[in-house]
RNA sequence: GCCGAAGUGGCGGAAUUGGUAGACGCGCUGGAUUCAAAAUCCAGUUUCCUCGGAAGUGCGGGUUCGAUUCCCGCCUUCGGUACCA
């Protein structure tokens, strides 16, 4: 009997449906355990071959937990609002309610397809009202707290005005962007909208000035990724900064706690330090520098208050609000053509910038140390969001400073004398104070203290941490999102929606074109915005980020109309024990969604102070990304492109990398990819704006319609990010026809470390594919009939099985899965060789084999009598005693290299082993036969033994 | 630019704590079976040479009896860089 996998998968799929295999309970006395993936955002290109990567991993690791008597929560949903919906519309005219039900059907069929032992009782979905009912509330929440730093945690905003009132905010430690001091009188003094103004300035979350990409042609706003070299990758039409007023979240209040309780949780170093250098903490000072015929003063963050001495010049950031002011006449025709300049690139851009820029704005600021004159200058390299938006430039010590003031000519003056720590560089914070006035002759962290001090003393600053972490921008300009629940009054002054008027549901519409002012398509639907009673409403939405920062406590609870979850399932479940997802998310998500759950936590709703114990990342599956090139220089009526290979040569040539669909590419992903006449027609059909294009390679010209026997135009092939808008999405469907899913399953884990990113390939699958067979043929004799013993297993096979229970156990703790794959595999290879058909081993193997293999395993189970299914067995025990051998073979290393071979009994001690290694041929024959002594044996019991010559 | 990760045979990768480099699989070569093919099975497969060795884990140094593993300096590729998700 063959090995089918099509007979066997789909038949125990539905039985595992109709069983309810996979559902748990919130209540058990088994102990809880939680594994949860990422949810995907339901893309119209499907579910690729990426996605089940992390999914097959977390699904192994749900039933090995299941297998061990956890009661596992192992939930999936949909992050469904978003960007890409809205695009497709636009283009379309189909609703992104329409097309993410679509998406979301297909990637159901194609995840149960992968036979997860997912509960789809408790899916979840972003846009589902019952769900973002809760997402509003949470943002009705923040908008009602603000985060004191006394108490260390969020207290109602109610209460802050009531202290306000009796106090002002002179004694109030809290988080916040207003910068004045007021007095209770004052407070009571003020009107109702200043009142408001200012309690803004607290809360959690607020609405001030952002700037967004706007595109004028196109008459929106685009997201960073819709940008490209300063352009809309539609149309290629220009873009700038633009201000515009919109909501925020203040997760830099929880900087602190974000920072401190990574140490508390169980996640990778390198995701630690990615979060903590995000958050980006740094102890210094704030200085503020008078200016020169000014009443301004202009204040700077700096973590080196000791090189103050040496400061000869300032850089604003050009959006900095006192540009304008204090550009004098005679430069602002330059200082305007550069802040045009600016606006025209993105901050990835501004940051990635070689070269230098900057411009003099005219005016001076006077150093406060050594009251002389240093002349302001703005410059793309200082952001406004980080820090105060303006440097204090010091260019013996700081690098990009030294740049800048040689590239401009600006005076350089050493302050720190780094002779005697040769080794130093300029980051390290070491050295002698020179040329500094009352600093000279101390050490650097001395000094730091000491200017700090004499600043205080002065009244020109004081010490400070400064956050790189900035407050999240959290309104976009769009339709597909979750409604703010606000409504503004006459005086424009917010409030929220009570729970009672939750959801807001999203207003129906089929015009999905941005509204005058690139404001939300919401603003256009004026019976929506406007209330009866003359309030209006928000017509920003949230972002994409909002409903994936909370979505796994939902699944502890997820039909709750009465609250975001139950404080009993809540209390139950805890937080997340086990959380799998791409590295790709390793800030914003991550981040976003700590901030959520300690927020909630100090509201006293969730019991855990972090929400996502182990973490761990895996890496990305890769596509293959093809480009041919398209001559920019060619008339738009007849566009020249050309070969990879002509690209190549033509060095001084202008051309463009356009991206092929992989599917009209043959030979995708290798040095010889090309596109054929048959590619290229595709390619025409698909992109008819090129429908009079000619193609060039070096054996000759095609163009549409013309005769042609071979043509192979070569196409450049670059590794990349598997996503619909590089055209390279590969869906795991016809890899599941052709091998079964369990050779899925097993063939992505096969492909390396979970956590490592990896081209997609499906080269090496027929290797798992014949694991399965000569695991199913284990069971059956020659002529194919079904054949056990039940004899008791001879100590041979019972260290094959104790062998691979070991290793595949060890393995799945360490979340080393590719490694468990081999280990099967040698296991049923050597249990070939001894031709055992021991039921007593074999029904062992099939429950270790049970997480990656479900299908199959629980065919062998069920034709193998047993009750019950094989996933709610119980795990094999592993006995060391088994694996115990009488004598062990040592490898012998002459200087590090080795010689030879010689076995030892496994009990012989290190001095009885050196003693007899002085006798070995080999020793004999690389020391004394030539010619040198035994200097050293090392022996390291059980492993190797060394044995030094000369 | 900044932050993080990776680099080992023709290919995917293994080596868990500094201790036999290349497990397992693909591919390839040869053989068996077959009228033939597919499938299956067996053997071999890092490179180089004088068959005894020599070299070898991106590059250049260092520590050590011993380094893929630790340290210093580079190179290349990938991910993120705050509005893709």
């Amino acid at each position: 009997m063959d090995y089918t996998p099509s007979d066997i998968e789909q038949k125990w799929r539905d039985h595992w449906k109709k069983e309810g295999t996979y559902k748990v309970s919130n209540d058990s006395d088994k102990p809880k355990y939680y594994v949860l993936d990422m949810f995907p955002y339901p893309s119209g290109a499907g579910l690729h071959v990426g996605h089940p990567l992390g999914y097959i991993a977390s699904d192994i690791y749900a039933r090995y937990k299941r297998l061990n008597g956890f009661n596992v929560l192992h939930p999936m949903g949909f992050d469904a609002f978003g960007l890409p919906a809205e695009e497709y519309a636009l283009q379309t005219g189909i609703h992104p309610a329409t097309s993410t039900t679509d998406n979301m059907e297909r990637y159901r069929e194609q995840l149960s397809a992968l036979g997860f032992s997912f509960d789809w009782d408790r899916e979840v979905y972003t846009c589902n009202p019952k769900y973002y009912k809760w997402t509003q509330w949470i943002f009705a929440e923040l908008f009602g707290h603000y985060y004191d730093q006394t108490a260390k945690k969020a207290l109602p905003i109610s209460e802050l005005a009531d202290r306000f009132a009796k106090e002002g905010n002179k004694t109030v430690k809290a988080a916040n962007s207003y910068k004045g001091k007021f007095s209770a009188d004052d407070w009571n003094g003020m009107t109702k909208v200043e009142q408001a103004d200012v309690l803004m300035e607290y809360r959690l979350a607020y609405r001030k000035i952002g700037y967004v990409n706007w595109c004028e042609e196109l008459g929106t706003v685009l997201a960073n990724d819709q940008v490209k070299d300063g352009v809309s990758e539609r149309g290629g039409y220009p873009v700038i900064q633009k201000a515009m007023k919109q909501w925020y979240l203040r997760i830099t209040a929880y900087a602190d706690r974000l920072l401190y309780d990574l140490a508390e949780i169980d996640w990778s170093d390198s995701l630690k330090t990615i979060q903590s250098n995000w958050i980006g903490r740094s102890e210094g000072a704030s200085l503020f520098f008078d200016v020169k015929d000014s009443d301004e003063k202009i204040e700077v963050f700096t973590t080196r208050p000791d090189t103050t001495f040496g400061v000869t010049y300032m850089v604003l950031a050009p959006e900095h609000d006192l540009v304008a002011k204090l550009t004098t006449e005679g430069q602002k025709q330059k200082v305007a053509d550069y802040i045009a300049y600016v606006n025209a690139k993105s901050e990835v851009d501004r940051m990635a910038e070689k070269e230098v820029t900057g411009e003099f704005i005219g005016a001076y600021a006077i150093n406060p140390f050594t009251n002389t004159e240093v002349p302001i200058w703005i410059g793309e390299y200082v952001l406004k969001d980080y820090g105060t938006g303006a440097i204090m430039a010091v260019p013996s010590d700081d690098e990009r400073d030294n740049r800048f003031a040689t590239k401009f000519g600006l005076e350089i003056i050493d302050v720190v004398d780094k002779s005697k720590y040769p080794e130093a560089t300029l980051k390290d914070k070491v050295g002698v104070i020179i040329n500094s006035g009352f600093m000279n002759g101390m050490e650097v962290p001395e000094a730091i203290t000491a200017a700090c001090k004499k600043a205080e003393e002065m009244g020109v600053g004081e010490m400070h941490i400064n956050y790189k972490l900035r407050d999240a921008n959290f309104g976009r300009q769009r339709y597909w999102g979750e409604p703010f629940p606000i409504i503004y009054d006459a005086d424009g002054l917010a409030h929220v929606l009570k729970v009672d008027d939750l959801p807001l549901v999203l207003p129906d519409t089929q015009d999905f074109k941005p509204a005058k002012g690139g404001r939300s398509p919401l603003a256009r639907m004026e019976d929506w915005t406007n209330l009866p009673n003359g309030m209006t409403r928000e017509t920003d939405v949230m972002p994409a980020v909002a409903g994936s920062s909370w979505y796994f406590l939902r699944y502890m609870d997820p039909g709750n109309d009465e609250a975001f979850a139950s404080q009993k399932a809540v209390n139950y479940w805890q937080d997340v024990d086990l959380y799998v997802g791409g590295s790709e998310h390793a800030v914003a998500h991550l981040m976003y969604a700590r901030f959520w759950h300690k927020f909630l936590h100090d509201k006293g709703l969730v019991p855990t102070n972090e929400p996502f114990k182990k973490l761990v990342n895996q890496g990305m599956i890769q596509g293959v990304i093809e480009f041919i090139f398209l001559d920019k220089n060619s008339p738009q009526d007849a566009r020249r492109f050309v070969s990879a290979d002509i690209a190549a040569k033509e060095t001084d040539g202008d051309f463009a990398k356009i991206p092929v669909h992989v599917d009209f590419v043959s030979n995708y992903g290798s040095p010889k990819s090309y596109l054929s006449k048959e590619g290229i027609e595709k390619f025409l059909d698909w992109r008819p704006e090129y429908k009079n294009a000619t193609f060039e390679t070096i054996d000759g010209t095609y163009q549409k319609g013309q005769e042609v026997d071979k043509f192979e135009m070569l196409t450049l092939s670059e590794v990349g990010k598997m996503s619909k808008s590089k055209f390279n999405v590969i869906n795991p469907d016809s890899v599941i026809d052709r091998y079964g899913t369990d050779c899925f399953r097993m063939y992505e884990m096969f492909l390396g470390p979970i956590e490592q990113a990896k081209p997609w390939d499906t080269k090496g699958i027929d290797g798992v594919s014949k694991f399965l067979k000569k695991y199913w043929a284990l069971f059956f004799d020659k002529n194919g009939n079904w054949s056990l013993s039940d004899d008791a297993p001879t100590k041979d096979e019972l260290k094959i099985l104790h062998t691979a229970i070991k290793k595949v156990t060890e393995d799945i703790e360490r979340f080393s899965f590719n490694t468990c794959v081999s280990a099967f595999m040698v296991c049923t290879n050597d249990l070939r060789k001894w031709r055992c058909n021991k039921r007593a081993i074999l029904k062992e193997l099939t429950i270790l084999l049970a997480p990656f293999a479900p299908h199959v395993t629980e065919e062998i189970w069920n034709r193998l009598g047993e009750s019950g299914s094989v996933h709610h067995a119980a795990y094999p025990i592993f006995e060391e005693s088994h694996l115990k051998e009488d004598s062990i073979e040592y490898p012998v290393s002459i200087n590090g290299k080795k010689r030879g071979m010689a076995e030892f009994p496994s009990d012989a001690s290190r001095d009885d082993i050196m003693a007899a290694a002085k006798e070995l041929e080999v020793v004999k024959k690389w020391s004394v036969e030539d010619g040198k002594q035994i200097r050293k044996i090392i022996v390291v019991p059980g492993r190797m033994i060394n044995v030094v010559v000369g």
